[in-house]
RNA sequence: GGCGCCGUAGCCAAGUGGUCUAAGGCAGCGGAUUGCAAAUCCGCCAUCCCCGGUUCGAAUCCGGGCGGCGCCUCCA
């Protein structure tokens, strides 16, 4: 396959990288990046409907997004990166209706939840975030488009989409509405078709209502996408995303509406990450047959603290106690972004032990280099977005061992990415770099200061490879917490102390002593680690 | 019933026509190092669900099985 990635080229090519390969759903073919406007990429991220916690299923998506995004502005790409966010709907109005408060504030809250945990997870390269709510207008024109354009009818206060006047309806997923088996739901009477689709609802009694031409309502699900992505990113865009199960009925409707409306295609490239699904049963997190489990299992709860309790698949907050943000994001990222993802506990702690290789690393680094392997935030608040440009990064060699095999595996780091963004097969080649900075410090005997300048020099160089590679992931951006609270110099001063008595104990060789302390301080949660400089500890 | 996806070592997982007698991680096993450990380094650990076909050549393409999963219900 050609690539740009070798250092010649790069540094002859334009700005952007033309290697780029997506895999577009509505084609089933993978073929490279073109965008509409040249070195600007337009993406559309279906976000959440705010109704409820978020779970780890609704990661996925933001997760793999926010590295496309890191990746395609390394590239050279100026990106705009839209997430909706769905604050009016059926499950809104139930959940307001349930606890007695404003869907407003029900959505607000879900939005404050859903933010913290995407911040949380490094998720931050997203450009907006609309809200369906407050693109009324452009949601009610939308939908008058339609009307006037002979696509869309109303009835008792409804409007609905016509299928039968879209030829190319189905072709997103393959399907013609005539086959499917679906009655129409609980409107079917006021439709022409069962498939017909829902534009706008009139309102029931006591329900939040906005006005427009058919009077008192609120939209259908699908229509606010069509508008929102038009407002910020024009009727044809680049990228359009979303989970795999939002292929029908959603995105197919979108396209329907928008291509109709527009006579032009409405995405470039539809791309659809995998869904999550629980290890110990079949379904999907937060799907259907967790769904008809909690049904079946006759709870009182809500089906999605069953799932919670069930699944141990629940509340991300809670997840989140448990792992670090950074552990879950590279636990996602292992995985291709179209397969299925099989949710486990034993997968996040995997992850978290194939994690502790490069944080061991970076505490060599920093007793090699005396600074720590982290930028200072200082240096990264003013563009955490991007730490470096892909041309920035090439690497002169200069016939330096290390630095050329540095290079290859950058190369073929970014080969892997520019293929639909292979973040799986690229983090291999992390593992390989790190091995390989951990292999010349051994034979170069850096942490014991006998390196050369000029070794001590290359190997700064390609740890800063790490970091650059690194921080395309979205990881490794600051120090691991460790220890906590405010009595770490009191916890120094003990651990230290302790470690004075062991070495004390074997000088004099009396091992049992010294075992004794590295066994209970072990127990205690403290990992020593004896060096020929001496003995260093951390809480593990 | 319709439309799709998937099946690679104990586990996770990349590869989707030759460089694959198949990357990487976790676990495990040998060795170096260590007073013993830990960490690190070196080495070992799969012929790709089954059967048939296409091809000079298949984990990779086609057909048929078996097994798992998704959508067709306003679920990312």
């Amino acid at each position: 396959m050609a690539t740009s990635t070798s250092p010649s080229a790069q540094s002859t090519a334009p700005a952007v990288t033309a290697a780029i390969q997506v895999y577009d759903t509505l084609t089933k073919t993978k073929r490279p990046l073109k965008t509409v406007r040249p070195g600007h990429v337009g993406i559309y991220l279906c976000g959440p409907t705010v109704y409820k916690e978020a779970h780890i299923g609704h990661m996925v998506g933001p997760v793999i997004f926010d590295t496309i995004s890191r990746f395609l502005r390394y590239s050279g790409y100026d990106v705009e990166w839209v997430v909706n966010i769905t604050d009016v709907d059926d499950k809104l109005i139930a959940e307001s209706q349930r606890r007695g408060i404003p869907m407003a504030q029900v959505a607000t809250q879900m939005t404050g939840d859903y933010c913290a945990n995407l911040l949380e997870m490094g998720v931050d390269q997203i450009t907006h975030m609309p809200r369906a709510t407050e693109n009324m207008n452009e949601i009610i024109a939308f939908i008058g488009e339609l009307i006037e354009q002979g696509f869309a009818y109303e009835a008792e206060g409804d409007v609905f989409f016509d299928v039968a006047r879209d030829a190319e309806y189905g072709k997103l997923t393959n399907r013609r509405p005539e086959d499917q088996q679906g009655e129409g739901g609980k409107a079917a009477t006021k439709k022409r078709n069962p498939g017909d689709f829902a534009l706008w609802k009139t309102a029931k009694p006591n329900e939040p209502a906005w006005e427009s031409p058919w009077g008192q309502g609120r939209p259908g699900w699908h229509i606010e996408c069509s508008a929102m992505s038009r407002r910020l990113l024009g009727k044809t865009f680049d990228i359009h995303g979303g989970g795999l199960d939002l292929t029908f009925p959603h995105h197919e409707n979108e396209i329907a509406q928008s291509e109709c409306c527009h006579s032009a295609p409405m995405a470039n490239y539809w791309m659809h990450n995998g869904l999550m699904r629980a290890g110990d049963a079949a379904g999907k997190v937060g799907g259907k047959s967790d769904r008809d489990q909690a049904a079946e299992a006759g709870e009182q709860a809500t089906v999605d603290t069953k799932i919670s309790r069930s699944k141990g698949a629940g509340g991300l907050r809670s997840l989140l106690s448990r792992h670090t943000g950074e552990r879950v994001r590279f636990f996602l990222l292992r995985t291709h972004y179209r397969s299925t993802i099989v949710f486990s506990e034993e997968g996040l702690e995997e992850a978290g032990a194939a994690l502790d290789k490069f944080y061991t690393f970076f505490e060599r680094y920093e007793r090699i280099m005396g600074r720590p392997f982290y930028l200072d935030p200082d240096e990264t608040k003013e563009d955490r977005r991007l730490i470096t440009r892909r041309v920035d990064g090439e690497i002169e060699t200069a016939g330096d061992e290390l630095l050329a095999e540095v290079a290859k595996l950058r190369a073929s780091y970014l080969a892997k990415m520019d293929d639909d963004f292979n973040t799986g097969g690229a983090a291999s080649d992390l593992f390989l770099l790190v091995n390989t900075l951990n292999r010349t410090i051994e034979q170069q005997g850096l942490e014991q200061g006998k390196g050369t300048e000029a070794q001590k020099a290359a190997f700064a160089r390609a740890s800063e490879t790490l970091r650059e590679l690194s921080a395309l992931l979205g990881i490794f951006f600051k120090p691991i917490q460790r220890g906590g609270g405010g009595n770490e110099q009191a916890l120094a001063n003990c651990v230290e102390l302790l470690l004075t008595m062991r070495a004390e104990a074997r000088k004099n060789k009396d091992f049992a002593t010294a075992d004794r302390i590295r066994n209970d301080l072990t127990a205690a949660g403290i990992v020593l680690e004896d060096r020929k400089e001496g003995t260093l500890w951390k809480v593990g």
